[in-house]
DNA sequence: AGCACGCCGACT
DNA sequence: GTCGGCGTGCTC
């Protein structure tokens, strides 16, 4: 409370840290600083703290203050960075995310870093001084432990809950303990290691240049090692450094010929830490600048020099990036920084690859598929201020020190926003917050800008530029749609491609053209059913039906994973007729093999993309034309730029326009005018076949005519009568428990306190569509409140006050409280 | 999150 | 009777 005040004058007594554990709790903890450390301790470096009984984690340090706590502190046991690791602006980011996200700050803490940073003890159990062969009166359990211990010699807590298949293994332990049978340990150990390479350099008899000459005397007797010695100084002179592979492989030389050589002190060997990420030189320009681009260029820097954020709205094609690139270069040239944010998916792409080719080492790449040695040494290079960063969301918590300019690409897209841990943030609102917080120029980019955007925009919050004109005139798509019912000319009907999709598709192949296929949905067919009695095969943890996956002749939960053998009768009835119902991107493949069987299908959907250079491959495949179709789901849409498509079809736009969600037009709009966009890039113009019962859907309509303005402006009338975002807040609040009367019970009492607070800015208590997830009862609320700035502040103290009330009541402790603020 | 404490059913 | 289950509270 009155803390602040003094926490610059730290008077004589003892200097006290508040450190953040990377745990779920509220508050920071507060542990004394031993005299050694004071002075060089510094907010933001991580040391080493106990934490309850045996445990011990790698803290942030906080704050430091001199004010006594009313309590009895632990000491800091080490201090593990010699350097803060953790800017200022950084722990600022994370208590803004922890109050306006309404998380704890170790939540923020274990979202933000790289799992090899955050370091936590982990018991060992060895063997102990008084273990012999046989020691009498060990009962089973502790036989088995002991049994275990001498085939392995170490065994962690977990290990021994393996063993002894039980939770609680303390007792056992605690015996053998206390006789002295066993050790515990903890271990606690920096699981970052440099990367070393081995090397050689000059020796002591080769330090000056007439030594070097003269070096050729001592190596006159052997042809290798005079090879060697002449390899050396040239090649030295190209490089930083010099590997022992490197200089054995050129020469043909031995490693025991450069041993002898460094006996004759000409060489000496070290181990040089080297980096796993370092990049290659740019080797391309950027290319020229269109008319339009060089506008939109202007328009940018000079909203920037306004010190507010551009919007940049470009129509597939128009050379959005070639805009981005020139302000990354002219940022990264003035020895700034650059973030530029893509959703996950797009990182595979070609968009990298353009950004690399024309930055080079200059900007990293920060993938999902990085190991964490190479995530620590990225975050390494980001707080030295020296390199560039392209990432998705996760990105943003790199540890900027010069940042100048932060790009939110495709800004639109729903997976900047995070749903299940913790923090549950938007990516593309925590890149302007960061933004602002280091004075840098903001630039959201999109072919269809989000409505939150777009009111931004129009309200002056932002600053809006229009693309229209697609780069090198090509034109826009001819797009098309095609009733469902549609039969061809024999009259039959099918139930997948209308005589227009197919005719189209077709008329693609022949012409050497590909073409893309979405559908929303992935397996063979969401439904498997029995007939006669009407029973659905559902998931044993989740309230929703089991999806088949023909190529794995398997049902799974798309929600939990869950999976099984597809039952052989119905076990309600009897009948072994099964069936299967709906349709997914499987299905679609199979279909497309009677109607085409010519053509090369491909199908590009979280099943095909699991391993880790699936999706590359395919793209690549894609790419280098090896396939005439992909078949796809939402990934089809993002970040794909391929030359040949000369066809985009939607499989069925009903399915996307169904959602019951007040944001279902919206992504409906968006996603048909994205994957309407990968069709017809260069010379040739697209086209693209949308099926659809409801042909005369507004949302249609709109994509038909590519009129985002037109969409954007109803839709902006409608979510504005309905009071819905941007035109008014929103707070989701879902809780979880194992039994659905304990659910409901919570629900019913936190939705009278939060009624009673709130009136009737609260809906519900209710409970959700898919009433339990992940053997979880849900039950839901939502709050709406107006977008005034002070209202968000008072409805989250009120949520915090509640749940942590509703924590304390006997029977619903065990109620977990997920509130997620902005929903998706 | 983990871990210990305390109170209740099914077993030697 | 006790062993082990779960619910509850606490960790600087």
């Amino acid at each position: 409370m009155t803390r602040s005040a003094d926490s610059h004058t730290v008077d004589s007594g003892t200097v006290y840290a508040d450190v953040v554990l990377p745990l779920a709790l509220a508050q920071t903890y507060t542990y004394s600083v031993p005299e050694e450390y004071v002075g060089g301790l510094r907010e933001g470096q991580r040391v080493e703290v106990q934490f309850s009984r045996n445990k011990h984690y790698a803290g942030i340090v906080r704050r430091l203050h001199g004010t006594p706590p009313g309590f009895k502190t632990r000491p800091i046991l080490s201090v593990i960075d010699v350097e803060p690791l953790l800017t200022r602006q950084q722990l600022e980011l994370w208590d803004w995310m922890a109050d306006y996200y309404c998380c704890t700050l170790g939540e923020v803490m274990t979202a933000g870093l790289p799992s090899h940073l955050k370091m936590a003890s982990e018991t060992i159990i060895t063997l102990g001084p008084l273990f012999s062969d046989d020691i009498p009166d060990l009962n089973e359990d502790e036989y088995l432990v002991v049994e275990a211990l001498t085939l392995q010699s170490e065994l962690s807590l977990k290990d021994i809950r393996d063993i002894l298949q039980r939770k609680t293994v303390y007792p056992v332990i605690r015996s053998l303990l206390d006789r002295h049978i066993i050790l515990p340990k903890e271990n606690f150990v920096d699981p970052y290691k440099a990367l070393e390479v081995k090397c050689v350099r000059f020796g002591p008899a080769c330090r000056t240049e007439a030594e070097r000459i003269a070096a050729f005397d001592l190596v006159a007797r052997s042809e290798k090692q005079t090879a060697v010695l002449l390899e050396y100084m040239q090649y030295s002179r190209t490089q930083p450094y010099v590997r022992r592979a490197d200089l054995s492989k050129r020469t043909g030389a031995s490693d025991a010929v450069l041993k002898a050589m460094v006996k004759k002190e000409i060489f000496e060997f070290y181990d040089r830490e080297i980096s796993r990420i370092g990049g290659e030189e740019a080797v391309a320009e950027p290319g020229p600048l269109s008319p339009q681009q060089v506008e939109a260029l202007g328009a940018v820097r000079g909203f920037h020099a306004e010190g507010k954020a551009a919007l940049l709205h470009g129509v597939t094609g128009s050379g959005k990036t070639r805009v981005y690139l020139e302000l990354m270069q002219e940022v990264i040239n003035a020895g700034r920084q650059v973030l530029y944010l893509l959703p996950e998916i797009a990182l595979t792409g070609q968009i990298i690859k353009r950004l690399q080719r024309v930055l080079g080492d200059r900007i990293m790449v920060y993938h999902s598929r990085l190991n964490n040695m190479e995530r620590v040494e990225i975050w390494k290079a980001v707080l030295s201020g020296k390199t560039s960063v392209v990432g998705p969301r996760s990105a943003l918590f790199l540890p900027f020190t010069q940042l100048g300019l932060v790009v939110v690409d495709e800004e639109h897209d729903p997976s900047f926003k995070q749903h299940d841990p913790n923090p549950r943030y938007n990516g593309r609102d925590v890149a302007l917050y960061l933004a602002r917080q280091h004075g840098a120029r903001a630039l959201l980019g999109s072919a269809t800008p989000s409505l939150e955007s777009w009111e931004n925009a129009r309200s002056g919050k932002y600053r809006l530029v229009t693309m229209t004109e697609r780069f090198g005139g090509t034109a826009l798509p001819e797009i098309v749609v095609a009733d469902s019912r549609e039969t061809d000319e024999k009259g039959s009907h099918h139930p997948f491609f209308t005589p227009t999709l197919l005719t189209a598709m077709r008329q693609t192949i022949e012409r050497g053209e590909q073409v893309i296929l979405f559908q929303n949905r992935r397996g063979f067919a969401p439904v498997y059913f029995c007939p006669t009695c009407e029973w659905t095969v559902e998931c044993l943890n989740c309230d929703v039906s089991l999806t088949y996956h023909k190529f794995q002749h398997r049902l799974r939960c798309h929600c939990c994973g869950y999976a099984t053998p597809p039952p052989e009768h119905c076990p309600a009835c009897g009948e072994v007729q099964l069936k299967l119902s709906g349709t997914g991107t499987e299905k679609i493949e199979d279909e497309l093999k009677i109607f085409l069987p010519e053509a090369r299908i491909a199908r590009m959907d979280l099943d095909t993309t699991r391993g880790k250079h699936a999706l590359g491959k395919l793209i690549d495949q894609f790419e280098v034309g090896e396939l005439d179709i992909l078949v796809g789901t939402q990934m089809v849409t993002k970040g794909l730029d391929f030359e040949r498509v000369g066809l985009v079809g939607v499989i069925s736009a009903d399915q996307l326009l169904r959602f019951p969600d007040f944001r279902a037009d919206e992504r409906a709009f968006q996603l048909m005018l994205q994957v309407a966009g990968r069709a017809g890039r260069r010379d040739r113009q697209g086209r693209v076949v949308i099926q659809a019962h409801e042909g005369s859907h507004p949302v249609l309509t709109d994509v038909l005519a590519a009129d985002y303005d037109n969409f954007i402006q109803r839709e902006a009338r409608n979510r504005q009568q309905h009071r819905f975002p941007p035109y008014g807040r929103m707070i989701r609040i879902q809780l979880r428990h194992p039994r659905r009367a304990t659910a409901e019970e919570g629900a019913k009492l936190l939705g009278k306190w939060l009624a009673h607070a709130l009136g009737d800015r609260l809906e519900g208590p209710f409970e959700p569509s898919v009433a339990r997830l992940r053997t979880y009862y849900l039950q839901d609320m939502v709050i709406r409140y107006s977008a005034a700035p002070a209202e968000g502040q008072r409805v989250k103290e009120i949520i915090r006050r509640a749940s942590a009330q509703l924590a304390t009541q006997k029977g619903l402790s065990g109620v977990r409280i997920v509130v997620d603020v902005d929903p998706y």
